[in-house]
DNA sequence: AGATTCACG
DNA sequence: ACGTACGTGAATCTA
């Protein structure tokens, strides 16, 4: 990289404007505390350069300044007293880094710009409007979206995201997609949302979407309060009329001021050269090593022991170290985020020797990994990582096909502390290695030097967590399952389902009407307009307005519970069943039908979800961005969702298949119940059967009452149901719930012994384990506190139910996933629903498919009950004909 | 950020 | 004496 001295001016390079004290805070509060040898705090400076340089380097401009805050009150404290009242004072290590900001300025040269009485946003606003008068291109950098005001035809606006490095720049097309929003409108649009962090007050109860739907209908606020009587709903009218004031003071303390007395000179703006010799003095007593190095000639190799190569050449020669090694460390570089939505910016590597980074700087990824892609791509070649899965999807959008996936730190510390949510590699190397480790490092931030500690600190957890592994007996579950699991992830993740937005739309439009005429009718029930997606406000409704009776035994922290369950055993009030209603419409439209479409994958055009493997106590999968493991099917109004999850082709069909009652046969199996057995095996109706011993009557006298309850202690036993929960969710006195549950355990010997040895047993061991040896510590078990103790005398008896089923599905995959490849189907598995399946599959093929996904799936592992799968296919995951 | 509610297995 | 069914993820409200 060329020293700053050495750049390059473009003729029409324009304008850069920095907002000092705000990248100062962003800095500050993104960074680690860095610190100097005198022990000084030095990050928020340090970040602050590093920005400077970075935006420098990247857009060669012509002319620099920055704006910095002066102390003191300004205009708008006088508007509003309460202006950033809230806001905490700078932290005393902040004040001293702005001192060596400005130091640094100087030394580059670059003019720094102030005004009494204003902030830095006014000044910037003002250089920028008079820049943009002169005809100049403008970007302003910014840590705050507030500044997004300002961009306009030739401003645009670069703001930070995570971290300091990470940023987007925002021109109007920008602005219009985040917000849906001219630039100019976005004052008027904080003034009604108003500003929790600079205590601007806006109107109560507007958030985000309302106040960008109303300025996106009327134009601006002054429109917005012009046409009250049109706006919908009342409950929003009646706020804006009550706070109307408050907003247009909102949007005078909101808007930036944009004509300061500031003169303009573009002689003193122009970048000129630094003064080296005074830079590198401030530098080395900041301990500013890395930007040290761009003054000391260029070196590749750096000085914490490993190489940066932005090179194909050197990805070439990297490639040909590497084929000499047993296997791979591996760690991507990448700001966090969605693995398929993320640019790869790098990738580190470590074989015997010390790391390598390729760096992409001004080489496409695509081309330094080219060398690479032979020795990734080889089964035979192990690789070594952190959420290899990540690493993986990352690669593949640059058509590398990472292969040999051979250990995972993350899935192996999940394996063997599976309680713990927390899984980043820096809290794995922080428990795992006597290693203080900075947070960049999991955050996989596009920083070479931790990505070269990052495959370092693997090289040795890999050691340490194959110890833990194989102490603990999970060395089989991990490379026999978890491990060869990876692969078939990437592939569904990769393949994503196929969804129907204009079915969403119309969805979206029907679900808004009715929630809208039920929002009408409820208002006009209490007498008066609420939030009814308050619980506050609906409580104040139902049992003080109303005078509806509580369940007093339903509460929360904040009073009376208001959940569906309890709400419906309320009262026959006709508010209630309206108020259900509302909350399933709204619940749907918000969550799915209107969250689902922007989901979708402009480049594939369908929905790629993440499974997380590394997540549940239990060993289950997780799923996010969307969780697709939860698109509701319960209700009429749902099912209309899932219509919507659609086969993507004409010539394919969506095939799902999915185990039936696989928790309860895993419990026959496990305790041996001959009963129970027994059931399975003659593929009785068990609900029917458990009914039949519970109220000892024959086949044909059991009502549909009886199976219902029998059904529900079936559901209740492998949660480790209470006797009093029974009754209550039944609504039976406690005493028959008691001698029901007696009949039952009498009948089912085993299934009762379980549930008492269980416990004991997993007490006496600390731990529980599933039918491949997945363990789950439970040491709460040990405790005295008895609502803690009973919590995890449930979970030991429900882990080893949930958690085999969760290993036999995982091995089904497995074996799905194989046997397609192996025949050269074309079908491909899209998702996994804790025991269902499901595929996308050419229609000519569908036979085929679904006798061999039934084979893997009841195969999967001998019980001593069968594992019975039912198969459907259909053009959607709802209208769908059984097959087999 | 935490609490509440509710979608799924 | 104590609380009362396991495992998730997401949207929304509130402080």
């Amino acid at each position: 990289m060329s020293p700053p001295a050495a750049r390059k001016r473009t003729p029409r390079g324009g304008l850069v404007l920095i907002d000092g004290n705000s990248l100062l805070y962003r800095a500050f509060f993104a960074l680690p505390p860095l610190t100097n040898a005198q022990g000084e705090v030095t990050n928020a400076a340090y970040g602050f350069t590093t920005m400077l340089f970075k935006v420098i380097d990247e857009e060669q401009p012509e002319m620099i300044a920055v704006a910095f805050d002066l102390p003191g009150p300004t205009f708008r404290h006088e508007i509003f007293e309460e202006y950033k009242a809230t806001r905490a004072a700078m932290p005393d290590e902040l004040s001293p880094q702005i001192d060596m900001a400005r130091e640094i300025l100087e030394a580059m040269a670059i003019p720094v710009y102030e005004a009494e009485g204003y902030e830095a946003d006014d000044v910037i606003g003002t250089l920028a409007a008079k820049a943009e008068g002169g005809g100049a291109r403008v970007l302003i950098v910014t840590g705050d979206l507030d500044e997004l005001q300002l961009v306009s035809d030739s401003v645009s606006v670069m703001v930070t995201r995570r971290g300091i490095t990470d940023t987007k720049v925002y021109d109007r097309a920008a602005v219009l997609e985040r917000y849906g929003l001219a630039s100019e409108q976005l004052v008027d649009f904080r003034a009604l949302r108003g500003d929790t962090s600079d205590n601007i007050p806006g109107v109560p109860g507007i958030g985000d979407k309302t106040a960008a739907k109303l300025i996106g209908e009327f134009g601006s606020l002054e429109k917005v309060l012009e046409n009250i009587e049109r706006v919908r709903p009342a409950r929003v009218a009646a706020a804006l009329e009550a706070h109307a004031e408050v907003a247009r003071r909102s949007k005078e303390l909101s808007a930036i001021v944009c004509d300061l007395p500031i003169e303009f000179d573009e002689g003193e703006l122009m970048l000129r050269s630094l003064d080296e010799d005074r830079l590198r003095e401030i530098f080395r007593r900041l301990d500013f090593r890395s930007l040290l190095r761009r003054f000391e000639g260029a070196a590749d190799v750096t000085s914490g022991g490993y190489e940066v190569a932005k090179s194909v050449a050197r990805a070439k020669s990297i490639a040909g170290e590497l084929k000499g090694c047993d296997e791979v460390v591996i760690h991507p570089l990448a700001s966090p985020g969605p693995s398929l939505r993320q640019p790869l910016l790098g990738v580190a590597l470590m074989g015997e020797g010390e790391p390598r980074v390729l760096l992409a700087e001004r080489t496409d990824i695509g081309k330094l990994l080219a060398p690479l892609k032979a020795l990734l791509e080889s089964p035979k070649r192990p690789k070594v990582g952190h959420d290899l899965k990540r690493c993986a999807l990352l690669l593949a959008r640059h058509g590398v096909s990472l292969e040999g996936l051979s250990f995972d730190a993350m899935m192996a510390a999940h394996l063997v502390n599976p309680d713990r949510r927390a899984q980043e590699l820096a809290s794995v190397v922080s428990d795992y290695l006597e290693a203080g480790v900075p947070d960049s490092i999991a955050d996989g931030k596009p920083d070479a030097s931790a990505a070269a500690l990052a495959v370092q600190h693997l090289a040795s957890l890999r050691r340490v967590l194959e110890e833990q592994l194989s102490a603990t007996e999970l060395e089989g579950l991990f490379r026999d399952l978890e491990m060869p699991l990876i692969s078939v992830l990437v592939s569904m993740e990769q393949a994503g389902v196929a969804v129907d937005c204009d079915a969403l739309q119309a969805l979206s439009d029907k679900l808004g009407a009715r929630a809208a005429e039920l929002e009408r009718e409820i208002h006009a029930i209490a007498g008066e307009q609420f939030n009814i997606g308050s619980p506050a406000q609906l409580r104040h409704i139902l049992f003080e307005k109303l005078g509806l009776p509580p369940d007093k035994t339903k509460r929360t922290k904040t009073g009376y519970s208001t959940a569906a369950d309890v709400l419906a055993g309320l009262s026959e009030h006709e508010i209630v069943a309206k108020i259900l209603e509302y909350r399933e419409v709204t619940k749907l439209k918000s969550t799915y039908v209107d969250a689902l479409p922007p989901l979708v994958d402009p480049e594939t055009g369908r929905i790629h979800t993440s499974f997380n493997q590394a997540v549940t106590a239990t060993g289950r999968l997780s799923s996010t961005s969307p969780n697709l493991q939860n698109i509701p099917v319960r209700t009429a109004a749902g099912m209309e969702i899932r219509r919507a999850f659609v086969a993507g082709s004409p010539d394919s069909v969506l095939l799902s298949a999915d185990y039936s009652q696989i928790e309860l046969r895993i419990l026959a199996h496990i305790t041996e119940d001959r009963n129970l057995i027994d059931v399975f095996r003659r593929d009785e109706d068990l609900h029917r059967a458990a009914a039949m011993e519970i109220f000892d009557v024959s086949p044909e006298e059991v009502t549909p009452e009886m199976r219902a309850f029998a059904k529900m202690v079936n559901f209740g036993i492998p949660y480790g149901i209470s006797d009093f929960r029974l009754a209550r969710e039944m609504g039976i006195p406690l005493a028959d719930a008691r001698s029901y549950m007696e009949r039952y355990f009498a009948q089912f010997p085993g299934v009762h012994e379980y549930t008492r040895e269980m416990p004991e047993r997993a007490r006496r061991d600390g731990y529980v384990t599933t039918l491949m040896g997945r363990r789950r510590p439970l040491p709460e078990l040990r405790t005295r506190a008895a609502a803690v103790r009973q919590a995890a005398e449930r979970m030991a008896i429900n882990t080893p139910m949930q958690g085999s089923a969760a290993d036999i599905i995982k091995l089904a995959m497995l074996r799905v996933h194989e046997s397609l490849q192996d025949r050269g189907l074309r079908a491909q598995m899209l998702l996994q629903v804790h025991d269902e399946l499901v595929l996308q599959v050419p229609k000519p093929e569908v036979g085929e498919v679904s006798a061999l996904v039934a084979e893997c799936m009841s195969s999967a592992y001998e019980l001593r009950v069968p594992l019975k799968v039912d198969v459907k296919a259909g053009g959607n995951w709802l209208d769908m004909r059984p097959l087999s």
